[in-house]
DNA sequence: TTTATTAAAGACCGTTCGGTCTTAATTATC
DNA sequence: GATAATTAAGACCGAACGGTCTTTAATAAA
């Protein structure tokens, strides 16, 4: 990696933190210079414009947050167990998150909906690959014999998902991780729900 | 109620819907000004600084929805159907919101959770009063046995909040009300899970 | 080690930001 | 209807905004 690509991966890096934090209204290209400790020619040597930094920003962090979910789902083979883990990974997001702030999905989703369209559709195409994701597990699940039949893998998704989004804005709101948990708790048991008798 | 009286009112109202879309960083007083039709020194006339608009929208925008979810609620008498009642009124938060661009609760707690500490003090005093609500339901309808008497009040209010706030926020999203309607369907065999048998 | 290239600095630009203050128009009071 | 009080207008302010560009420093290629 030359000095150049280090470079600007340090300021995708901190940019990232900073608009998980502050949102990307919220934080200014003086912020991205203190956080980086790079003045603005060396910002906008490797980008040529917010906007710009803004979306790598973004891909980075979904990236960092799809990772940890794979990393850990993959290492259950069951279709249960893997939904119950992909729902315990996101214990983390109060206390030791892959990113400070928050899920950036989340966040990101919450700012654009109504104002930045970009951002906006590549916070939908993320959410896209969860929600396949969660989907393909169960099916999965039904062909394998393991969740019953007459579920619908659709439903799964979105009922899970926006469970545990919830749940997080929630428990960064109250600065406090019971509310993740008692979710966390309530999913488990709406997974085991789901098995095959 | 005087003509200054009015002039606020419509100031707060048009800034709430503007604060909801485009978030509080991304709002400014000449959106403001376009919004309300008034110039600045007609605006800060009634009001000392752009965070004191920002409190009082939010005020009133809380008052909005919280308003609605109550009117809607005290119509049942059994806990089972006003915990319906209650997941059923979100149904209008994509198509027919109380308030353009989402839930103003959830869209403040994502907001100024790790920057604005009034506002993130005030979204979390709004969270307590609906979280209330929803245990005060709960224990009701232990007591007049109409919820088995091992349910934790504490868990269906985390649980349910969770759930309907990220369901908002994926349908928003996706601009896509198919969402909020499968995890509402979800929730409604969950509360009749609750019942007791 | 010289040379060509590129990365970073920082002065600079026009615009927009939140906020103030004086002035004019409008209300309310008598 | 005259007068006192207040509401809204809009010029104005310094600071911060995103972005550009020339210059200098550092790196990579020869």
């Amino acid at each position: 990696m030359s000095k150049a690509e280090a470079t600007k991966a340090h300021i995708i890096e901190q940019a990232a933190i900073l608009f998980n934090q502050k949102g990307y209204a919220g934080s200014s290209i003086a912020d991205i210079m203190a956080a980086t400790g790079l003045k603005k020619g060396g910002i906008y040597n490797h980008f040529k414009s917010k906007d710009e930094i803004a979306l790598q920003a973004f891909d980075y962090a979904a990236s960092l947050v799809q990772q940890k979910v794979w990393n850990i789902v993959r290492r259950k083979k069951n279709a249960l167990d893997r939904l119950q883990a992909l729902i315990q990974v996101h214990l983390d997001y109060v206390d030791n998150p892959p990113l400070a702030g928050g899920c950036p999905i989340m966040n990101t989703a919450i700012e654009s909906d109504d104002a930045y369209p970009e951002l906006r559709a590549r916070a939908a195409s993320v959410m896209d690959s969860w929600r396949d994701l969660i989907i393909r597990i169960v099916q999965k699940g039904i062909k394998k014999q393991e969740i019953k039949a007459d579920i619908d893998p659709e439903i799964v998704a979105s009922f899970l998902i926006s469970a545990i989004e919830g749940a997080i804005m929630m428990s960064k709101l109250y600065q406090d991780a019971v509310h993740l948990q008692r979710v966390i708790s309530s999913l488990n048991e709406y997974i085991e729900s789901l098995a095959f008798v």
